[in-house]
DNA sequence: GCTTGCTATGCAACTCGTTGCATAGCATGA
DNA sequence: TCATGCTATGCAACGAGTTGCATAGCAAGC
């Protein structure tokens, strides 16, 4: 499991409170790990428990309190030795691609609202690159000046480009194959 | 969830064991969902009583006996209804991603490990797409004379060798920045 | 004044997925 | 004959992730 060290990543980035990091994993993070605030303040307690995060109270005015939290030096030495550990063999979960499968065995009007679906699919990931797209001519309009962490972050949002335009093109292959059947 | 609708497509496909199916999510479908043979007995044990699936005990000689299951008319019904059904939004663990990320905050010997953990990444990839490719020539060496299915399980298979083509030349773009670091 | 909505945190229950282990028949080779 | 390995099925325990709900302060608009 790595939860643990996305939220440390992201903490070193930019200190906060588990609220900001559920909106950070939302956005930014939660493009490549998902999190829900439950999950996240469930591991916040733990790694506060463990000594690899340190808790701040900080008073706001016109909000709620918050616990900011910052990175203690046990968690950037559990965050260091993590990164020299092989990349555990992901989990595959592509629902479509199974529904795709899956289409040899429905009718006409099947295959049709099927068709629909991955229109609707297509226009969403259409979309979320227009997203990409927009944010890296904002964050990095000048690509000569980055220091180290925003070249590193460019490059992953660069493999989020690569990706949904990927998938646009195979969304159009299928919905080719789909419609000549 | 539908790791049911998976074991649905595969038993439609070619009905099975749960041990057989096992084998499946190791191979071609395990491409697009993983899942353990554990998780697959259980699921066909509820799916049986739920009169998804029937199945049929089989005698073999020299092995032991196996329950070879099928789609009953009700586990089609449900399937073609989850076919309609909008495609839910996935969740991403990318953890390399992570990693990279990560390797702001590590130093020089850090980022050096790094390096070569993506490069064993990179040529683990590279052979999954050898597979891919070679599976592509053995199954479908001629795409005039296929059948829906076979169509069907073309186009899902190109998505794949698309997705590794894809995840390469990403890989080769982090790897450049990583060494100008 | 009331509702809606955002910031901010958390519990409890449930489901899903993983890991370790167990059993059993048979085949193969040392 | 003994160990190893494959087919074939399953239990039990644990950990991770999801869902529903609850609380609380404050702002903004109706």
């Amino acid at each position: 499991m790595a939860l643990e060290h996305a939220i440390l990543v992201s903490l070193l980035e930019q200190p906060g409170s588990g609220y900001e990091l559920a909106r950070r994993f939302e956005r930014s993070i939660g493009r490549f790990w998902t999190a829900t605030h439950q999950q996240i303040y469930r591991v916040l307690k733990r790694m506060e428990g463990d000594g690899w995060v340190t808790a701040e109270e900080v008073g706001q005015d016109g909000r709620p309190d918050k616990r900011s939290f910052s990175v203690a030096g046990q968690g950037r030495a559990v965050l260091v030795e993590w990164l020299r550990a092989p990349v555990q063999p992901e989990a595959v979960r592509h629902e479509l691609a199974v529904k795709i499968r899956g289409a040899a065995f429905t009718d006409l009007a099947g295959r049709a609202s099927l068709i629909t679906e991955v229109e609707r699919y297509r226009a969403e990931h259409e979309a979320l690159l227009g997203r990409y797209l927009n944010g890296e001519k904002r964050d990095f309009p000048d690509t000569s000046s980055l220091d180290a962490g925003q070249r590193l972050q460019h490059a992953v949002l660069r493999g989020g480009i690569a990706y949904e335009r990927m998938l646009l093109d195979w969304l159009d292959d299928v919905l080719d194959t789909l419609r000549a059947l």
